[in-house]
DNA sequence: AATTTTTATTTGTCTGACATTTAAAAGTCT
DNA sequence: AGACTTTTAAATGTCAGACAAATAAAAATT
């Protein structure tokens, strides 16, 4: 674990990758503890605070925790889903918002990814999910849902759906992928003729599951990215032309 | 953009985590300038090294970069594809080789998704797509290669497959699959005979694409996922009985 | 007017110090 | 002896102040 003194600045940044190379290679393994802070400024030749900057750059990823106290210090973090969910979706958020991804490329490859799993999920789905589904589909029908609660109702929807494959890394790719798209959705005024219409498409899909017809899921959620793509190509269309 | 300064410890934390919401919530836009690190530390009401903690944090996940000197700074990042990348592979590669996710449920979740981008990449992929295809596949029936080069030849092919689908979410998403898989992937020996079917299996792919014959992509990708599975199943055999 | 020099600003790094947390060791009492 | 309390030491968290290095703008010079 080494660094290279004659490149000048951004030590830190030096520091972190090394010892991230020694956590991604497996040479430091899960809940190991790393030499202190002082120790580790005088391996690297730096000073603490040069470390404890590159300590924070690993923790920032969830590559480390830190504990306080005697018998504390910085050790290799076990990553779990939950942590990498939610880098996975402030990433993909920030891609969607910052890179001028379009809706079409974002809903295509959401869409794309669902479909994928939606053959598994018909075998898979729990009851459990199932109820899920049922639920939220029941919660959409409400009258006096507002456009937020109801595009998280169909984040919630669509989430139990990939759940239902079974099958965590998936999970994991799709929750950026779906939770990602949810500023752009909340763009969108859904009506209640549109409300309707996706509802009537979330029941073919619930039942299709229930019955465990992966054709029917794949074809409902074929009409559903297509719907979706026309709703938002009225609210780009408006927009244009707000007369 | 306030921090709780009643809750004691992990202040740098909290103030990454208010500039953060800042620039997914889009206050900060691209290439703004934040504040230099003593007016941060000033209206965080800590001191510098507390605020350079955050930043750096910050910019481990590619949301700012600095730059020195006057008219220096920290600068809300352009987050790009190929940074998001190399965070996903990162990501994806600790969750597999930490998580002990089974590698059946790591190729499941990778096949479902190739198989997601099969019959968009049948419709698009462009003329230099096949092409690096067909290279890959020539080098792989090269003799002398080693299991690794086969392997990342075989990455290589795979990754021109879902570029050709022509959604750079997709490719986004897809690429932590199957780069975070290549480490499980090079446990495994390649005889000549398993190569020679995998290749066959290649060169299939490669001439639906060619015809633009989805459903011919979907039914090797198919094949292929079971023959890796059972190439992976018969490694983990052999390592239980090792006469 | 063009070039060079100076200057001010900002990040990068260091030193040293104190606060806080925490587990283990030492001490004390029953 | 055993249970409880106190002390201690080690570690991270935070702060203050300083200097180095880079860099762009301003000033000075040719």
């Amino acid at each position: 674990m080494k660094i290279d003194p004659r490149s000048p600045a951004d030590l830190s940044a030096q520091i972190a990758q090394a010892i991230r190379d020694a956590i991604v290679s497996g040479r430091l393994i899960v809940d190991e503890r790393l030499p202190s802070e002082a120790e580790l400024a005088d391996q690297f030749q730096v000073s603490r605070p040069t470390v404890r900057e590159a300590l924070k750059r690993l923790a920032a990823q969830s590559l480390i925790r830190t504990q306080r106290g005697a018998s504390g210090g910085a050790f290799v973090n076990r990553l779990n889903f939950e942590d990498a969910y939610s880098q996975q979706i402030t990433t993909s958020t920030l891609l969607l918002s910052m890179n001028a991804v379009s809706f079409d490329t974002a809903c295509e490859a959401r869409y794309a990814l669902e479909r994928a799993c939606a053959s598994l999920s018909a075998q898979r789905r729990t009851p459990d999910q199932l109820a899920t589904m049922r639920a939220e589909i029941f919660r959409q029908a409400q009258p006096g849902l507002t456009d937020e609660a109801f595009c998280a109702s169909d984040v919630a929807f669509h989430r139990a759906l990939v759940d239902g494959a079974g099958n965590p890394v998936l999970s994991y790719q799709l929750a950026g992928a779906v939770e990602a798209m949810q500023p752009l959705m909340n763009m969108i005024t859904f009506t209640a003729r549109s409300r309707e219409e996706i509802i009537a498409l979330h029941t073919d899909i619930a039942d299709a599951l229930e019955a465990g017809d992966a054709s029917s899921v794949d074809a409902a959620l074929v009409k559903l990215e297509l719907y979706t793509r026309k709703l938002a190509q009225d609210v780009a269309e408006q927009r244009r032309k707000p007369a």
